[in-house]
DNA sequence: CATGAATGAGGTTTCATTCAT
DNA sequence: AATGAATGAAACCTCATTCAT
């Protein structure tokens, strides 16, 4: 196997570790070497420590999901399928798993310092997927501009903080309101759109 | 120095290496002590294990910051003034100190899964601090209906999400755009109680 | 409370705990003091440590051990009625309690070593039991000649190993053979008593 | 090294350390790994724990005595010839080593209780090696009946007992004797052989 | 005298990392 | 390249003992 593959192997091992885990700190490197069926050894053949393990394990996912985003946002398509694509994708990231990953992303406002140990070590990476995050946020932004749905387009921290804020309305939604007291899936999609909308209008 | 005030002496210490800390789980029992000024040993006369010095200091904080809010909330204030004091004192509380627990606060929604071995430990306090927390909302939308700021008063999720979102425009503002491409403080205060009132309207 | 009825006090509740523990290291001193019903800090003003503790205990049980029995031991009895009742008081001891003394008492020939470290601690006073002890069976000896039980006195070894070996028919047949495969109390006195005979014809 | 050859390695240098020890609970696992020249976190890939190791260390010496006295009982060999060689066997365990163990064979009748807490641990080979020491005395009865000795097969208290006051009387002998009140080696041996016949006649 | 809060030496156990095979 | 046995630093926690009140 490739080293790039064997390294994506031990990426998903550790990732489906992080996020059954409570503590990220107490995942030892024999359950990752376990889980990916390869012998303890061998992770420092990949791997100079388990620490750098786990800030390229998160990069990884973190890179994938942009590119995820990235390719869910297509020219043909009206900017409002796009953000109701974009946000379809958050939701169905924590239904299924990396929970902790995606607090990791969308709250890496107030959350990143939690993990600046990690932070230090994925210092470039974690600048550069900052990076193309803003890109593709000012992707939508520049859509719904071109698109005629917002009128000028605003200035950075505005269209940031809108997208940010609509994605946390999905998020608390289904973290807390999941039921009787909240709203149907199409509702909530709704709902975070016009965030959107009204926070830039 | 009575039990509780000596507990609290050690809430303190621990606090303060939380926040230096980059990450909880590196911190040592012996260095609260030292920060203490007590011995090792005195720190199991008052908590069982690090885990539950560590919870119960959390929950000690948050409940002095609610605490700390609903005080600055005053019935002979006006609306927007009570808002924008809520905020001020979020923003003191980011340029002070405490980021990891302001994050454990602000983010409970998406950020509480990253908690979950503390919550284990202060699953009945921290319920307690999430219904005070969630109270505490309610009088700040129950005034603004009141004020006449808000018409009708809106459905839970929706006020909570409005609240929510506002607090998180002056996260993002304190933590990414502080400088160059951001506002100055009045400027991103009226911002997150306009977010407030467009979200609500 | 005078001094040394304290430390008997004290003796009690050590000598409860030792018997109930499965491991005399892992007593604490605080339970000790607990079942005293005294704070943990006046245990020292008694004993110098709890080594010192544990070996005083065990050396008071043990004298008042010796002292029952040679009070037992009465001039205007037949020599089989003074044995038997020895054989009785050991019985007895076996039922209610201290067993863990009862071990070291009978076995100190080859369970001593178990407790060097306290024996180094009670070297006097152990010495001092031993000789008592000796006294006691030398004067059972004396008595079965007088009596003319045993034509001619034996040497010390051999009267010294006989009766101990009939202690030991007590002590096996009460730890297992109780019940089916056993004899009635009355057999294993007139068994005990007749190994006491047969050992020294 | 194969795992149980390396296990027989360490506990040969913890037994070692509980005959030189006059306390069991005072011994380290620091020390038992520099006794065999091994790293301290490599005991724990053996044991789970140190009481784990005591425990197995102890069963393993019992296990090896046992085996060490039925090697030693020859079909073609004289019933006293036999039985002089088992109590050889006991003395020269004696001089040599294993005291500790000794008591706890020897006198597992009345001391089994001294090791409650080890027993817990090693139940079930205890009581197989309990099982394995009652045959190894059926054996020896069995002979002597065979030969002629002792006319008809005793009671199992009888033989029991008999067997175990014959061992007392060398340990006895060996512990306090030794010198100038008590017998030479081979008077000694005669003495025990003879409480047996005594015993059962 | 009596106390118990405070202490810290000391012991157990964990686990990231190394390295000989 | 892959392994996993061996390691020992590091951290938690216990508890005998002290001492100020």
């Amino acid at each position: 196997m490739p080293t790039e593959k064997k390294k994506e192997f031990i990426y998903e091992a550790a990732l489906s570790l992080i996020d059954e885990s409570d503590d990220v700190s107490k995942i030892k490197v024999v359950d990752i070497a376990e889980k990916a069926n390869i012998g303890k050894g061998t992770v420092y053949e990949y791997f100079s420590s388990k620490e750098q393990l786990i800030a390229e394990s998160i990069t990884y996912m973190l890179k994938k999901w942009i590119n995820h985003l990235e390719d869910s946002f297509g020219e043909e398509r009206s900017f409002k399928e796009n953000y109701t694509l974009m946000l379809e994708s958050v939701l169905s990231l924590m239904e299924k798993k990396h929970r902790t990953i995606l607090g990791f992303i969308s709250m890496s406002e107030s959350g990143s310092h939690l993990y600046k140990s990690l932070n230090s070590l994925m210092k470039d990476s974690f600048e550069e997927l900052q990076k193309s995050n803003l890109q593709f946020y000012e992707k939508i932004v520049d859509k719904s501009v071109e698109d005629g749905i917002i009128e000028e387009k605003p200035p950075l921290f505005d269209w940031y903080f809108a997208i940010s804020s609509s994605i946390l309305c999905v998020i608390i939604h289904e973290k807390h309101f999941e039921g009787d007291v909240g709203y149907n899936h199409q509702e909530i999609i709704e709902k975070a759109y016009n965030t959107y909308i009204k926070l830039l209008s």
